[in-house]
DNA sequence: CGCGCTTTTGAACGCGTTCAAGGGGTGTGG
DNA sequence: CCACACCCCTTGAACGCGTTCAAAAGCGCG
């Protein structure tokens, strides 16, 4: 039945981890799924916020955008991941335009609705605060860099932190493959494309990494850690 | 009797609003106070987090320190405001130096008796979760400010939200302090103080405000909107 | 092969920083 | 009451990182 295949996807979500049975059947009694199609825009920046959302299958890219047109991709938002809760509680407009980047299956929450589970739950609370809390810490990260490393330090943290992400370590060696392209990349470290272009290439002839189209190689740990840390500069 | 003044003043908090009387005391019980001096600092980035704090009086201002040492001020924060949660919550170090700027009394509440107090308190989740949100928006305000808005973008933004926040309406006339140096304005705006002498400057040269010493009059507010939406430029 | 897209490269420009010097207010001690 | 130190703010000039603008090169795809 197609309910609970439904059930078994959301358990998937941290935000519905060690959560009862029944707890469970609440949630499917509030929630709405939506499918959206590649380059959809769900919502856009400025629209009043009453609910959010938790991605099911498929990518979708929250973003902004200044006055002169520049992007900015505040993050990428995975399967199983949570968005739009900041907004949903806080009973402001979305701060960022959500578009899709692939096919997706989501399933909407509204805020009202899940307020009334949430004072039945007290896992689904402790579950939604920790859900913020790592998202308040990553927000935290990216205003860090932003405002005070250079785009070299940026783009070798990004790495750092993917490649410890995907294999538990980072050493010389391991290879990334970028899942969008580089302009995207450059937009999610708040520069554009050509300077990025710029900055691979000066780690690149310095031996810390090699380039090649949408695959990355580390061959300097250490000293890509240095250029993060801002102990030497490119 | 003293515990009964710490609970009207705990009250004021946003984060204690609409709890009933028992649940106050359950507060109490895991609550503990502690007094600061001007200059203080009461942890540091990189400390482990085990809890957060409440601050019932006084000013701490929570910051970033680059490797090459510029100062970045994330908030400062004022009377009756919580900190550093999404720390405590997520497990993880706090990311930001709590320094003192004046006598400061505050309350410290470790995560894991918190934990338990949400668990019985579903208006206290909620709260929390409120709390939270409106944070991650403001954050979020700042992400937005430093990758896509240029400095004299940036101050007219805050001087409006200030006089706002403070009389309700920018209007033409208005006149508002700066509670702090300008260097530490500087240093909340992302930028260093040169810049944000100049940037008054400026902005006092097209009869836009007003600036004589740490007083700031708005003289020409709709000017003052369309900098801060980025339409006109400096 | 030719079209559209992303990426790369080059050169010029500009915002903001750095470095350095000078002004102005305040508190302290002679 | 003045002299001096200290701190903050201002101003000027030079520099540099990153952007803008323009053009060429790579690349997938019909």
């Amino acid at each position: 039945m197609e309910k609970n295949r439904l059930i078994e996807e959301l358990k998937q979500a941290d935000l519905f981890s060690r959560l009862e049975n029944s707890e469970l059947d609440d949630l499917m009694a509030i929630a709405r799924t939506r499918r959206l199609e590649n380059g959809d825009i769900l919502f856009s920046a400025g629209d009043q916020a009453k609910g959010f959302y938790v991605l099911l299958a498929g990518k979708i890219k929250l973003y902004k955008i200044s006055p002169d047109g520049k992007e900015y991709i505040l993050r990428v938002v995975g399967g199983g991941q949570t968005f739009a809760e900041a907004a949903a509680f806080s009973g402001l407009a979305y701060p960022v335009f959500a578009e899709s980047m692939s096919q997706c299956r989501l399933v909407y929450f509204d805020a009202d609705d899940f307020r009334n589970l949430i004072q039945k739950s007290p896992q689904l609370a402790l579950n939604m605060i920790a859900t913020m809390a790592l998202l308040l810490q990553s927000l935290n990260q990216k205003i860090e860099d932003l405002s005070l490393r250079e785009v070299g330090a940026r783009l070798c943290r990004h790495l750092l932190s993917r490649a410890r992400r995907e294999q538990s370590e980072a050493k010389d060696g391991t290879t990334l493959q970028l899942e969008t392209t580089k302009s995207a990349l450059a937009a999610s470290l708040g520069t554009i494309s050509e300077t990025l272009s710029r900055t691979f290439k000066k780690l690149q002839n310095r031996g810390i990494l090699q380039v090649d189209g949408s695959s990355v190689t580390l061959l300097d740990c250490k000293q890509l850690e240095e250029i993060a840390d801002g102990d030497i500069k490119l």
